[in-house]
DNA sequence: CCAAAAGTGTTCACGGTACACCCATGC
DNA sequence: GCATGGGTGTACCGTGAACACTTTTGG
């Protein structure tokens, strides 16, 4: 392990934002304003600087590349495989994040050309192996989703168990019975129900509940399971 | 992203090796023969070099620095601190493997100065940050052993029942009822049970078991739960 | 009054858990 | 014969799954 002077691979991070809205599940993307893959859509992400850590760098460039910010942000996995960039050798180590598409318009910057939300299950064709990462988050959303009560990322500040029931059902991938799926949420006494209803819907307006991360991080505590 | 042309943070594999005989879980280390943590435990690995895949680097460290090859690897998690290396910026894939101690000594080789199996509840002070890159392992294999029949990697390949809870026990770090225990594993019909006993016990030989992982894959493919 | 989603309980089957005694073997 | 782990079955309980109708609201 003497010091090393040879070659070395270059390291960059890519981020799978997802967002979520009425009509599913979304993915951020940025069009490529530079070669290779000029004017592909792909994931935002960039070269890991050496003064900064790895976590740092996703959040930088989520911040420059896609204006996103605070925003739940997860390591996904290292993709490390020698012919993932045509150019020269780049070991990439992805994230994954939740936003509130009410809260986030997604803008481009620095050398992007154009942002966009792209829905999950109609994507273009990515650079690189993009379309690997974000298969790899997607089957951890589907996976983590079952242990640890993420929905809440996703959705509005104020949410009806209608709008929780649909993320969870996009997450999952097959439909929940409705019943036990209000049985279940409920019980696990991490929302707030509030005295406040949907407004200007055409059907029974539903009640709309808060998240309580207090109770969760005391339920937490308590070693509890949330499974759904 | 144009063209990178500043210093770049270096990146390396390192590889927490579990083993499991009847005394426990271990772990397999080095002890370095170079500055800095001269003479410090620390895990086996090394820098990944420009033509190979991170996954093979992992693979190429391990034949070398312990001298095993054939195991069971699995990225772990990457580790991406800024002072992780006093001497310059390295980020490090972390890794973790499976192995039988049964059939593999552990040997010492390349720049390693020696290298031997230590037990996971007495861990010597680990050189960088590798104590927290096993404890990060210790908690995947806890998890992980829930989803998935792990044990069999870590056991002779005919084993006792015996065997199996003893170190599903030290994996959960607790202890299961040895009839639930037995019902369950038997119930997911991945064991070729054989007409053969323990030898020269000073109790009731046991009979022993195999690991049958055509009937495992099959099960996999019905979409099988292996939780204990 | 019609469409569309909200809201609400009960029953059944299965799996997890708790639990105690006899058996085979080496020393 | 004794110490040591191997080997076996049953009863209870809680949780997950299936399932249908009434209510509210806007148009």
């Amino acid at each position: 392990m003497a010091t090393y002077a040879h070659a070395r691979p270059a390291l960059t991070v890519d981020c799978v934002v997802l967002g979520y809205d009425d009509a599913g599940l979304k993915v951020a993307l940025i069009r490529r304003g530079l070669a290779p893959y000029l004017g592909r859509w792909a994931l935002p992400g960039g070269f890991v600087h050496v003064d900064e850590s790895v976590d740092d760098a996703a959040r930088r460039e989520l911040a420059e590349e896609a204006g996103l910010s605070r925003v739940w942000l997860e390591q996904l996995y290292t993709f490390g495989a020698v012919g993932r960039d045509p150019r020269e050798r780049v070991v990439t180590v992805a994230y994954w994040a939740l936003v509130r598409l009410a809260d986030h318009r997604v803008q481009a910057a620095t050398d992007a050309s154009e942002a966009a939300w792209h829905a999950l299950d109609e994507l273009p064709r990515l650079a690189f192996d993009h379309a690997a990462i974000v298969a790899a988050a997607r089957e951890r959303l589907r996976s983590k989703v079952r242990w640890q009560p993420i929905g809440f990322e996703l959705l509005p500040r104020k949410f009806t168990l209608g709008q929780l029931q649909r993320l969870y059902e996009m997450a999952l991938g097959r439909a929940l019975d409705k019943r036990n799926f209000r049985k279940k949420v409920l019980a696990l006494g991490i929302l707030d129900e509030l005295d406040e209803h949907e407004r200007n819907v055409a059907h029974r307006a539903a009640r709309l509940y808060r998240f309580d991360e207090t109770a969760y991080r005391q339920r937490l505590r308590d070693g509890f399971s949330f499974e759904l």
